[in-house]
DNA sequence: CCCTTTTAATTGTCCAGACAATTGTACAAT
DNA sequence: ATTGTACAATTGTCTGGACAATTAAAAGGG
């Protein structure tokens, strides 16, 4: 396993704002003198700043460096938002293994969830959403799919990435709007199991709470029909939700 | 307004793809063939795909060439002024009241969540937002303004309404961006005691995790200078994130 | 003391070139 | 028809240089 170059040094770097080493309002070395300790030319200097900027660890602004802006350690994973596309990026560079797939009739919790017709058929396909080379999944999800789409729903590979365009291509169909839910909740064992890495062991239940960031998306098209609910249920530890709003 | 060269060539692709010359799976032109294209260095045509790809819009493999992955949803879901209308009315029908207002320096947890250089100044003001006429508030709110705004923070009444119109007002400024952090958090006892109305009784501790929500808001002015912070803690039993995406 | 101007340090953009790593494609062999 | 192999197209990584744009900090003026 070949490690880059730059690799290496967001690595150093990295480590040293998680150790504690650099804490939050501390300045990185400049460009320059990375170039100079690590013997690499600017580009590969500007490569490392650049991923650890990207994983939300520093800012960068001309004349005055490279400022820690995150310990890091808090939350593991965070999804920026600000448009759809974030959205759609979020999802592509991660992987929904499906692992159940099964037709429905809405009843109970799926009821609750989907707040349509009793009854009414769907197609629900439940798994967990992976990032490649991490081995604990990002979250546990269910998708529910409108039962005009059980065709698209038998043809999905075991791993897809984003759900929405492939709904948009299959009925030929825009998505309008999407309406989103984010709630706390406390976990069940099994689905801390799934998520939590170790946890902080002694099974003396309840001696750590453990909690969840729900988030459901209806995606309905132009005509307010709901044709897909997807509900992700993310570890608070290692989750948080980011999102931006502009104006122009 | 000078657009950089890869500003240009990346909107032109990404005019192809937005207005359906080019469509999902379709490929984009090689990194050679775009600077011979555009005559330009091959540095300039890859910062082009790059921002592509960071936009959501293509996929990029060895020997693969770029991707259309997204058609024209793009830029295409955003609230840039529903949300934040939004966020203004649900602050006009609580009230803000104030219990503490200090000028601090940068440090320790309010630098945590500040994410500024140590040391800087700023005015922090906690309190609860209230409903008229409701009994628990909705939730624990720590404010923090730039010390530009230092004047401001002495006038405001000690039950105010929504903070940001008043900030613009103040500088004559504009809030350009509005970013948004959620995550769910434990409780502590003050805090569940000050937000819950009965807990279930039966002080053995830990029968009951309550679990908060906490939203963040950083408000960023149109050079994209932190101008204001806000810190809400609610209740996960009574409260729960919700907001449309549209698309026009 | 506060405000404006200047200065210089730092990142941002861009060029021209080199080699490495990956992988789709075509062709050969079974 | 399937499998394996060689080829070559394409992106990924990296060097060394140059100038522009931004702005924190210093210097100066009221």
């Amino acid at each position: 396993m070949k490690q880059h170059r730059y690799e290496q040094i967001a690595k150093a770097l990295g480590e040293r704002i998680t150790s504690g080493a650099l804490s939050i309002g501390d300045s990185l070395p400049t460009e320059a003198a990375l170039c100079k300790k690590y013997r690499v030319s600017r580009y590969t200097a500007r490569e490392a700043l650049r991923r650890l900027r990207e994983a939300g660890l520093i800012t960068r602004r001309p004349r005055a460096g490279s400022t820690v802006t995150a310990a890091g350690t808090s939350t593991a994973f965070s999804l920026p938002l600000s448009s759809a596309a974030d959205l759609f990026r979020y999802a592509t560079d991660t992987r929904f293994v499906i692992q159940r797939r099964e037709r429905i009739h809405a009843a109970g919790e799926d009821l609750a969830v989907l707040g349509c017709r009793r009854g009414q058929a769907w197609v629900r396909l439940s798994g967990v959403r992976r990032k490649p080379g991490i081995a604990i999944p990002l979250c546990l999800i269910t998708v529910y799919l409108h039962e005009s789409l059980a065709g698209l729903a038998k043809r999905l590979p075991r791993s897809a990435g984003a759900i929405y365009p492939m709904v948009e291509q299959e009925l030929g169909v825009r998505i309008a709007r999407i309406d989103q839910r984010i709630e706390a909740v406390p976990l069940g064992e099994p689905q801390a199991a799934a998520l939590g890495p170790a946890r902080p062991a002694k099974g003396t239940a309840g001696s750590a709470p453990a909690i969840g960031l729900r988030v459901r998306r209806y995606y309905f098209d132009s005509r307010d029909r709901l044709l897909e609910v997807s509900d992700s249920l993310h570890a608070a530890t290692a989750f948080a939700y980011e999102m931006r709003l502009r104006r122009d």
